[in-house]
RNA sequence: GGUCUCUUAGCUCAACUGGAUAGAGCAGCUGCCUUCUAAGCAGCAGGUUCCAGGUUCGAGUCCUGGAGGGAUCACCA
């Protein structure tokens, strides 16, 4: 359907007209077409200040000229204006006919033929301590919208995450599990997994406070402070500090903990099991919320599989001098001729570091998959990391090197600063899902129309919008970009929501339910299309060209601008002008294939996003 | 302090990657439901795009300097 890329064929056509008129070779891709202004006759808008000073003629002439020579030798160029630098086009009615009439034939509009390539996106990879909060919620879109954009753009996209389920932290929960628990249970205490372990996280640090605060009173502790302490620094600056240190050589809970991870790490049965317990525990409620949340994953990895991996990788290094050695064993790459620094990667008692699970993770990966694109999704605290991990493998002369992408996110803040776990200000995940349904539910308490389903189905609906009104809030804005959220905004339903496309959905739907197909849909193609009809088209012949700009900048933000600006200008139709009573047969039915095709994209293009669409509202 | 990054309407965000008079939503004010779903539409008001220079036909966008926020500079992950 070469024909439907409306851009596309411009620009050669433009090439075209150059080169008959000029004798001037352009590349289609050098010729800048926009949508005309509203202000201004015409759909699409050639530049052409930059041929001015190269054809040493005026904007004016170039525009006859190519305006003249596009009317003639194309009949779909119905006429032309030039103002100023720019020459605007409007194509012809029958030209529009059969964009809608291919955007109609397409087995599904805008998403691309399988193209064989495959591309591994990681998201969500949490640690097992503590339930999902909204920053996870904002990782866990992203990414799941990615994956479906990259499977709309003919990838085979495989959907992973790394599974933090080791390390003193989730030793800690299980310390306290095992000491204050007294064999409670999720089960038991009616508690979700996730949650259920994360009180104990937080029961440890209760406890390990407690221990800290009553050791400071301590002869031992005036010792520590009176050999320690700095000048000027106050006692409780002092402890303040020394909290870290305290953990590991005097806190009793803390030796516990320690002496935890290393009966973990000695494979010990009984530490294993206990382990084991409590992360089942914690995955069960993770895939609560993933449920909720409607993501899936093709294979997790976990850190307690994979924190040993790399670390012969850069034996190998060393072998090739891409590394060296320091006297104390420990093993390093210098990067400064890349602009960065050098960087540890076995330390010296042979162990593994972060960054080197990471280049053995990656290596795992193609392996598993013979995948030659990753996409991580990481907070945008981690862009170094992925700098210096991406130039490691790049030397490394991996094969899928070129195809690394860090979808770096900015944090999520709330309107009143930065969530702080410490001042109990984090946003829940699980909370926050419960309560937009609750606040979809509350805004359609009136509804006429949904008063009449049954109680399944309305809440199927709530659930439908609430997390519409979720997704879209947080996925509207630039991925890059650091965010507030505001929840009072989360449960807002008016405006640019996604409770606002999917009504305009809705209303389409409410139509179509009228129309008695078997009346048979009259020829309509002698149709003169109004200005808002052809506006219509144009944006919704534009879809291909938004999901792979969306793919190539990793931002679903711009699929979720699409869709808004199209649900707009659907609202807008919808009020000025009758479907089912138009003037006209023609009219009428021209009009139904239109919304027809619009509600199939406003549905694809939201489901691009993480969303789904009620059939009313 | 070094490096990276951000700053657009009262608030939250856009601006097709250098193009026309910088646009939406929210909040405020005003209209429009016996007519296909008003979770809608239309209107009013709101701007020195942080500041100062530079590059060119043309800058919110690019370069330099400055101010203010954020991130990061571990043998943590």
């Amino acid at each position: 359907m070469e024909e439907l890329h409306i851009i596309k064929s411009l620009q050669a056509k433009t090439v075209e007209a150059l080169r008959n008129c000029y004798e001037l070779e352009e590349s289609p891709d050098s010729i800048l077409i926009n949508f005309t202004k509203k202000e201004f006759d015409g759909e699409y808008t050639i530049v052409l200040f930059p041929y001015v000073k190269r054809l040493k003629q005026s904007p004016q002439e170039i525009g006859t000229k190519i305006g003249d020579y596009l009317q003639e030798n194309h009949d779909f160029v119905k006429s032309y204006g030039i103002v100023s630098g720019f020459l605007n086009l409007s194509l012809s009615n029958s030209y529009w006919h059969n964009i809608l009439l291919g955007i109609n034939d397409a087995d599904s509009f805008g998403h691309k033929p399988k193209n064989g390539e495959k591309i591994l996106i990681e998201y969500s990879s949490p640690n097992t301590n503590k339930p999902l909060h909204l920053g996870h919620i904002r990782n866990i879109l992203l990414g799941h919208s990615c994956a479906e954009i990259y499977e709309a753009e003919g990838y085979d996209v495989i959907r992973t995450q790394i599974v933090n389920d080791r390390g003193i932290a989730v030793c800690k929960s299980m310390y306290a599990w095992q000491e204050y628990g007294n064999g409670e249970t999720p089960e038991s205490s009616n508690t979700k997994g996730d949650h259920f372990v994360g009180k104990y996280y937080v029961l440890f640090d209760k406890k390990f406070r407690e221990e800290y605060q009553s050791w400071q009173s301590s002869d031992e502790a005036k010792e520590v402070l009176i050999n320690n302490i700095k000048d000027g620094q106050s006692d409780e600056a002092f402890f303040n500090n020394y909290k870290n240190q305290y953990f590991n050589s005097f806190s009793k809970i803390g030796k516990a903990t320690s002496s935890l991870l290393k009966k973990w790490e000695a494979d010990d049965a009984e530490t294993v099991a206990l382990w084991k317990k409590l992360n089942g525990w914690v995955y069960d409620g993770f895939n609560v919320t993933y449920d909720a949340l409607g993501v899936a994953f093709t294979k997790l990895y976990y850190e307690s599989d994979t924190y040993k991996l790399g670390r012969d990788v850069v034996n190998q290094g060393l072998e090739k001098s891409l590394y060296y050695k320091l006297e104390d064993g420990s093993i390093w790459v210098d990067l400064e001729d890349a602009g960065l620094d050098k960087k540890i990667l076995l330390r010296s008692d042979g162990t593994a570091v972060y960054m080197t699970q990471d280049i053995g993770t990656a290596m795992q990966r193609y392996q598993d998959f013979n995948v030659n694109k990753m996409v991580y999704v990481v907070g945008d605290e981690q862009n170094y990391h992925f700098k210096v991990l991406f130039e490691i493998l790049k030397r490394l002369g991996e094969p899928y090197a070129d195809g690394l992408h860090h979808l770096s996110y900015g944090m999520v803040d709330l309107p009143e600063g930065k969530m702080k776990s410490r001042e109990g200000t984090v946003v829940d995940a699980d909370d926050l899902i419960k309560e937009v349904i609750t606040e979809a539910a509350y805004a359609a308490k009136d509804s006429a129309v949904l008063n009449e389903l049954n109680d399944e189905s309305k809440s199927e609906i709530y659930r439908k919008i609430g997390l519409a009104a979720l997704k879209f809030q947080i996925l509207k804005v630039g991925a890059t970009r650091r965010m507030t959220f505001d929840p009072k905004e989360s449960v807002d339903m008016q405006g640019t929501t996604g409770p606002y496309i999917q009504n305009a959905f809705v209303r389409i739907q409410s139509i179509l339910r009228k129309i008695d197909e078997n009346e048979g849909a009259s020829d309509y193609g002698d149709y003169i299309l109004n200005t808002d009809e052809i506006h219509l088209l144009r944006t919704m012949a534009n879809y291909p060209d938004v999901i792979s700009n969306a793919a190539s900048e990793y931002d679903p933000s711009i699929v979720a601008q699409y869709v808004y600006g199209l649900a707009k200008q659907y609202h807008k139709f919808h009020h000025d002008f009758r479907i089912i009573g138009a003037e006209s047969e023609s009219a009428k039915w021209f009009r139904i294939s239109l919304i027809k095709e619009i509600a199939k994209i406003l549905e694809s293009s939201i489901n691009l996003l993480g969303i789904e669409m009620p059939e009313r509202m």
